[in-house]
RNA sequence: GGCGGCAUAGCCAAGCGGGAAGGCAGAGGACUGCAAAUCCUUCAUCCUCGGUUCAAAUCCGAGUGCCGCCUCCA
């Protein structure tokens, strides 16, 4: 079984084939940190981690980069805003990247680089382009020249003579080409600077990445990938500035996501549509958002809405009781080690759901229809609960591990199934009263067996009776 | 003007030439002291019109609708 991933280069599904052996180098454009980040950013910082965890699992060695930056216009601004520099900005915006990446149980990157931390590489790439004749200087800008690089437009099939018709360009009389872009950026009175053998200033945007990726992962490297409105021009001018320097391919593999929209329209900062995940994780568990970004091909559009957010919550909830029933048989200390056919055949289950999860992933990484399969041995392993009184212990615990390891180490999904957060009640109080309310049914005394359901309930204690004896639960 | 994406049930979403997965919601039923959880049943002329084929949601052509990139944007 090979993993097939689409290539944004090729416009093809293509092999899965790593420049070197098991060692996988993956490079994701991060956050420009100045704000919170919104849902829209979201789904390629989650998504692509979730092709790393994948990878991972197949036994690939990956090195996983994801960049900060640091420096830009909308830092410098928002340091104005703010009354502070834009380091300080750029810090707490970092740290409240890393609250809300946990939050969604986004697992951390291997290196964060941030671009002020690599002016020195970023000026050495600069100057190798100045030797190799891709830069002119005007008043202290260093600018790239795109009609030296023949094969401009190759990632985002644009035809240099049919953009330049394009409507929105805004005209810089001082560019050769209108596509020509900043390398570095003459400082302006007040602003940060680093010195630079073109004077005092700083990096344009795209050439940090094509820095930062190659002092980790090496001129050539395996996936670089971001969402969609990345292809034109950031990433293709990554891979003018990379292969004009190296004069090597850059990344093999160019992944892009489809954009989360709301109410039809791309979520973005500029169009002000946005709903960030710090707004959102006061309404919705990280396994819901999770569940919610997965339910969707990574390149397809998803839409945002609340009726989906439900949906989502109300499908990790079908998730979070299987896996709950399940570890009640344990917790139970029931099962036995017998070997019945039915038995046998939920085993024979999740090992077909393996199979499924992996064919699902391995072809351009289909999350839902591998999220499907986490609800096909749902359906098998609760006709199981009900059908056999004596329950397999191991193969209660091979739905377990299923559940572990596809859910939660590959996708990142939390079940709700553990008590947490702070108790109203403790725990053997609980007990205690559920005790009670056995005994009261034994002797069929409905009445105060229900004064003490509703009792749990209203502290927030589901009781279910089942034959095993009363489970209990959180909701 | 150039480049690209999407269109499958009430909602979401797989599918890539031969049985229309899966989830959510709804309806009915089973189980239960009543519930909860769970299970069962039920729910699609695959945007339109042509064409290719023994066979098309799937391939080709022409439309229609929606979204996006070409300016900062994930």
């Amino acid at each position: 079984m090979s993993l097939q991933l689409y290539n944004t280069l090729s416009g093809k599904k293509e092999e899965f084939i790593p420049l070197r052996g098991k060692q996988v180098g993956m490079y994701v454009c991060g956050p420009t940190v100045y704000n919170y980040f919104h849902i829209g950013n979201a789904r390629p910082f989650l998504v692509f981690e979730v092709l790393r965890r994948y990878l991972k699992y197949k036994n690939y060695d990956v090195t996983y980069v994801s960049n900060f930056t640091d420096i830009d216009d909308k830092v410098i601004n928002k340091a104005k805003e703010m009354g502070c520099t834009y380091s300080e900005v750029a810090d707490r915006f970092i740290k409240e990247y890393f609250q809300d990446a946990d939050y969604l149980n986004i697992g951390r990157a291997d290196f964060y680089p941030r671009a002020t931390e690599h002016i020195a590489d970023i000026i050495g790439l600069i100057q190798r382009l100045e030797e190799k004749g891709f830069t002119y200087v005007v008043e202290g800008d260093v600018f790239y020249d795109i009609s030296n690089f023949k094969e401009y437009g190759k990632l985002s099939k644009q035809n240099l003579d049919e953009i330049k018709i394009g409507a929105r360009i805004e005209l810089d009389e001082r560019k050769k080409n209108p596509y020509d872009f900043v390398l570095w950026k003459k400082a302006k009175e007040g602003e940060p600077k680093w010195d630079s053998p073109w004077g005092a200033g700083r990096p344009g945007w795209h050439v940090e990445c094509s820095a930062m990726s190659a002092k980790f992962l090496g001129e050539s490297f395996d996936i670089h990938a971001g969402g969609e409105d990345l292809i034109f021009p950031h990433h293709e001018n990554e891979i003018a500035q990379s292969e004009a320097a190296s004069g090597k391919i850059f990344a093999k593999y160019w992944m892009h996501n489809g954009y989360l929209k709301i109410d039809n329209r791309k979520m973005s900062k500029s169009l002000g549509n946005i709903l960030t995940i710090r707004e959102l994780s006061q309404k919705y568990d990280g396994s819901v958002m999770r569940h919610f970004l997965l339910s969707a091909h990574y390149r397809s559009p998803l839409n945002y809405s609340l009726e989906q957010m439900e949906q989502s919550k109300n499908s990790m909830e079908t998730l979070n009781n299987t896996v709950y029933n399940f570890n009640f048989i344990l917790k139970k200390n029931l099962g036995n080690s017998a070997t019945d056919r039915k038995s046998k055949k939920l085993s024979d289950t999740v090992d077909e759901m393996v199979e499924e999860f992996n064919a699902a992933m391995d072809d351009d990484f289909n999350t839902p229809k591998a999220l499907s399969t986490l609800y096909l041995l749902a359906r098998e392993a609760n006709i199981y609960l009900n059908e056999v009184p004596d329950k397999n212990k191991e193969v209660v615990k091979k739905v377990l591990q299923f559940y572990k390891d596809f859910g939660t180490t590959i996708l990142g999904l939390k079940y709700l199934s553990e008590l947490d957060e702070q108790e109203q009640i403790s725990k053997e109080d609980i007990e205690q009263l559920i005790e009670k309310r056995e005994r009261a049914r034994k002797n069929k005394d409905w009445q105060v067996a229900d004064q003490i359901r509703d009792k749990l309930n209203s502290l927030g204690v589901i009781i279910e009776d089942t034959a095993e004896g009363a489970r209990w639960k959180k909701h």
